[in-house]
Parts: C-alpha cells; structure tokens; sequence
DNA sequence: GATCATGAAGAGAGCGCTCCCTCCAAAAGG
DNA sequence: CCTTTTGGAGGGAGCGCTCTCTTCATGATC
C-alpha cells in the first residue's frame, strides 16, 4: 500500500488536482467550501506532499547544509562550541521552515562528497563552519552558485558573508585585563594559525603588549584542552617566571589550569589566566574562569539569518558581534 | 543556465538516457568503451543526477533523520553526548552513503514537525537520540513503518529496537567501589526519572545498597552541570554527615563538585564523588573525576549499524554495551 | 440585453530520473 | 545455412507534484 497522493484526495474530494496543489500551498484563491472540503480529504486520508516530487518541480529543497570540518576521528569528540552553535542554527532554520541537513567535513573524501551532495542540488544554501585557512571548500562551494555564509570569518579571503564577533577587540580586552592587574609577563596559548580567529586573537595579544614595550611569550595549541595543557607546559619551560596566560579559548584554558597545578602553580596567586568564549565549564573550574565572552549562539543565529535571507534575495552582509570581559577568579 | 540533465549527457555521448543512466548507477551490463565514452560526457558536463527525480522514481531518499530531544533554548546548551554522539553517528551514517538530517524535538510543535517530516517519506531512516518517558515521538514514528532505532533505551516499552550501555552493571559497579573505599553514607544524584538510563542508574544504586543494609540518600537533577550542583547542596543539607556521592553523570559531578568546594568540603577527603559517562571533561576537573566509562562513542557507532542493518532488512536486535570504572583522584 | 472585467476551478505539460520492455546483433547450436 | 540463445543498448511510461494556460460562471457596466 502506497502513501495518498494529490490525486486521491482530489477524487476523493472531488475537485482537481490543481485546486488541492492551491489548498496545500495556502493560496487564497480558493473558496472556503472548497477550502474546508480538501481539508477534510486531505485530513482523512493522512495526506502530506512528496518532498522529492515538489521539489523535483519547484526546484527548491526547504533545506540547507550545515557543514562541519570535523577533525580525524577521535579527537576533540566534546567540542562545546559544535554542541551550541548546530543546535541554535539548527532551530533557526526550522523557525523558518528550513531542514538541516548536517555534514562532516574532514578528509579529502568528505569534502568531495560536500561539493557533490551542494552541486547536485540537495540543499538551498550552505552554511560553513570553523574554516580552516587552507581549506578549498567555500571556493568549491561558492562556485556552485548555492547561497553560502560562513559562521566565524574564513582565513583567506573569499567572497562568502560571515558572521565574526570581534576577536581582535574581545583579546586585547583580556590583555588589558591582566595588564590592569599588574601581570608583567603575559604570555598566550594561541589556537591554529589557519583559522582567522587564531590569528586575530594572537595579531591582538601582540598589538596590546607592543603597546606598553612588553614582550610576547606565545605557544600554539589547537584549541583542545589537551594542546592547552601541553602549550603551558611549553610555555612554563619557556619563561618559568610568567604571571600570567591567555589561552584563545576556554578548553585550552582549562587545559593550561590542569597544567598549572601539576606544575604546582597557584591560580591566580602565581599565574592569572583568561580564557575566550565563555563556555558554560569556564563557571565550573577551580576557581572559576575569567574569559572574554563571545555570543556564540547569537552568532549562530545570526548566521542562520544572513543565510535566510540571502535565499530571499534581500542584501546581506558580514556581521560583527561584540564581546564581553567576564572576570571571575582566576585573574 | 541550467545543470546538465541525464539527457544532456546522453546526447553528447551519442548514447540513450538508459545507458548513460546504466553507468552513473554502476551496472554491469555496459561495455567498456561505451562506459568510458558515458563517462567522459559526465566529466565534461559536470553532471550530478537530480536528487528528486531519483528519489521520486526510486522512492529512496539516502538519507535518515537523527533526532534528538532539544531542550527549551538556552538550556544545557552544551551537551557533550549531543556533540559525541551525534559526530560518531554522522560519521558512520556518512560512511554508508546516507546523509543525515538534524531534528531538534523539543516542543510539540517540533515534535509535529518531526512526524510529519518522517511520514511524508523525506528520510529512509530515524534515529532517536536521548528520548523522554513521556514522550510519544517513538510511537508516532514507529506507526508509519519507517525503520526506527533508539540510541538509548526508551523508558516506556514500544517496539523500536535500541543500543543502550549496560546502566545497571555500571552504576552498581561505581556504588561498590565507594563501599570498598570505605564510605558509609553515600548519596547519589540521579537524573531525571522519565528516562531509562536513569532510572536503571538509580535502580542500581538503590540495590547495590540495599545489600549492604545501607540507606540511600537521593536527590534528582536533570543531567546538567547547574542541577548537579543545586542536588548537592541539597544532599548536604538532607544529610550532612554525607562522605560519599554518586552522580548519575559527569555534568552533575562537575556541578557537585563546585558545590563541595563553596560548602568547604575537601574531596575525597571529607566526601568522595564519582560519575558516570567519562566525558573528557572528567580527566580536567580538581581532582580528576572517577567515574564509569560508558562507550558514548560505540553506542552511537551501534545505533547507527543497526539501524543501516534494519535497512537492509537485516533481521536486528538491541544491543547492551559494558561499562568500566575508571579510577581517578575524586575517590 | 449585450459586453466586459473579475475571480475561481480544471486541464495538462513537464520537472529529471529509473526501470521494464523491446529490439538487435553476435555467438552458439543444429 | 537457418534457428535459438544471450547480452548489450534504446524506447518510453510514469513517479507526484506545480504552474501556466484555459475555461467558465458571476456580476458590473453601458
């Protein structure tokens, strides 16, 4: 047994097929016997249209892609930042009638099938996220034609809107930060190079401190709470008289906290730490976390928007959030 | 401009549709020379079959709905199962050929819009993520005879087959390595009762006691970290005497162990904590968090199989994953 | 009463693909 | 040499819907 098609509640109701295809779509040019009267077929029959058949017509999908570059399997697997940001895009886009369809965006492999699954037609737009510089895809992607936004600024420089909240203001806000609180030697566990959060954090970090002749002490991790353990590690190796860190976001913080105290390091007493983004564990450390807060659902959403309505055809541009210094005590 | 179609292809390959169509699906009964000659059109048009016209004809779609119970915004916004879980699955989904589609279930008016979204055929497959006792989704899905697994026992029998860890083995294996520390009074922070894994956890806990001639001292939270810590200082205030307790996850140890610390107790030395579930958070908390292991990532690995098996009307069965403590400092 | 404007409903082409059926040529068998 | 078998290729119906075009009824206008 097959599911009703229009046809069947158009019998069933007695009118065309065309007046039903009207009654489905909400067009009011209908009248309201006629109206009431597909409604109670469609209602008996359990009657819903065949997404493949409308769109096959309409050319539309009512679904976007949201693209992941996800790391090797393995790593990284709690990634707050994924958590918050899909789920708040994702109800934006159902807010608006919009499926989610959700791809990983790692290998080689995957990419190529990214490109495949946009080009062919399944989704109605794109939204990217946390690009990494030499990454190919939003070029492969853009070239499509499918309306694309990128959620955080990409690294290089390609003609996709984003949505950013302001790494560079939001990092020279921490630096100040422990300048204020009399730390000399400030060093910094910057995120990867590649991705221009990374860069604008760290390009902040070393404007700020030029500023008042102070040098730069800088480790790389890879925003994983693990890399930040390491990079402080590094770091206390480096300049074991540093007073101070600022991790590019809260996971290296938290990172760099555990490695402050097997290094038999006190927080804030020894060393004062920041961290970036705010995440819901950065209240939860000991002692809890001093960071700069970036709206990250708020950026989510306002991605979504921006791609919303660049499916409209309205005119859109990238977006700057700002931030916030949230100072608890571990500064 | 349009894309190419089949046909367009067909054309330049001075070949019919049924052959071009032949060689993109992989069938064997094409020459050689002709599939290359296909094949070379398909290259130099770019060309991608239509999505809809495929699944219309085929009534397939490649792809399977994963949805997970969504919280009212802003709530436990960063769930480190949602991120796991759903990346391991994506992973293996993506693996098979099969494109996931992200469905957040919070409200019933989502809840509608998932049913709906099932029974008009836009996926071949549902996976349920982290459901309710309550909730009536399972049963509504189940009905229209799309193939359906659930990551997570539901709580109230229907006849969807699931992956779940062995919650019972797990819980009563953390409660016994409390009683062997030593503890005598050990509390335990559940969570919330519709859902299976924690009432097995609190079965568990109950029983393991019960044993013993121990009495159980309980609290409810809702498995994030801000419940786990409001249940604690509940527990101190129900029984203050309390020297160990058992959180039914990691996010509410977390929590619980913010709240030991603002009540002044040292752990483990005035009260042991353990949790469950061996987040990577577990290993960066002061002290590092004891806790059972459950396999997040295998668990949505199974689902996911079991459910590409249900696809191929493989005959399938739920699965139980074992579970491990895993000792650290906080016993 | 004849003409025209208006709005509501029906007819049917066509979206791009798959898959059943038919056809044909070459190989195998008598 | 003719018939049968076989495998590779083409023809074309039809999946379920939308949307343009057409038709028809109604009421307004002269």
């Amino acid at each position: 047994m097959r599911r009703p098609t229009l046809e069947a509640v158009a019998t069933r109701a007695g009118v065309s097929k065309s007046t039903v295809s009207r009654v489905v779509n909400g067009e009011a040019t209908v009248g309201p016997d006629i109206r009431a009267l597909v409604m109670r077929a469609v209602n008996e029959l359990d009657y819903m249209p065949n997404p493949a058949a409308r769109s096959l017509v309409t050319q539309r999908t009512d679904s976007i892609a949201v693209i992941v570059s996800d790391p090797p399997a393995g790593l990284v697997s709690d990634d707050p930042m994924f958590s918050t940001v899909v789920r708040a895009a994702s109800r934006e886009f159902e807010a608006a009638g919009k499926q989610v369809a959700l791809m990983l965006a790692g290998t080689a492999d995957s990419r190529l099938r990214v490109r495949q699954f946009v080009a062919a037609g399944h989704v109605d737009g794109v939204m990217l996220m946390s690009m990494h510089g030499a990454d190919p895809l939003p070029a492969a992607l853009a070239a499509t034609g499918v309306p694309i936004v990128s959620h955080g600024r990409p690294a290089v420089s390609v003609d996709v809107p984003w949505v950013d909240n302001d790494n560079i203001g939001g990092a020279a806000l921490a630096v100040r930060h422990l300048l204020d609180r009399g730390r000399r030697r400030i060093a910094m566990i910057s995120g990867p190079l590649d991705m221009s959060a990374a860069q604008d954090r760290l390009g902040a970090y070393r404007a700020t401190l030029r500023e008042t002749g102070r040098r730069s002490i800088v480790a790389i991790g890879d925003f994983t709470r693990i890399s930040g353990a390491e990079a402080m590690f590094q770091l206390l190796d480096d300049d074991p008289a540093l007073d101070a860190v600022f991790a590019a976001n809260d996971l290296m913080a938290i990172g760099a906290l555990r490695a402050l105290r097997r290094a038999g390091r006190r927080v804030p007493d020894d060393v004062a730490v920041v961290g970036y983004d705010d995440i819901e564990a950065a209240l939860y450390t000991d002692p809890p976390l001093t960071t700069v807060r970036s709206p990250m659902g708020d950026q989510a959403v306002a991605s979504a928007r921006l791609l919303l309505g660049l499916l409209e055809n309205r005119p859109m541009s990238s977006v700057v959030l700002p931030t916030e210094l949230i100072v608890r005590d571990s500064s």
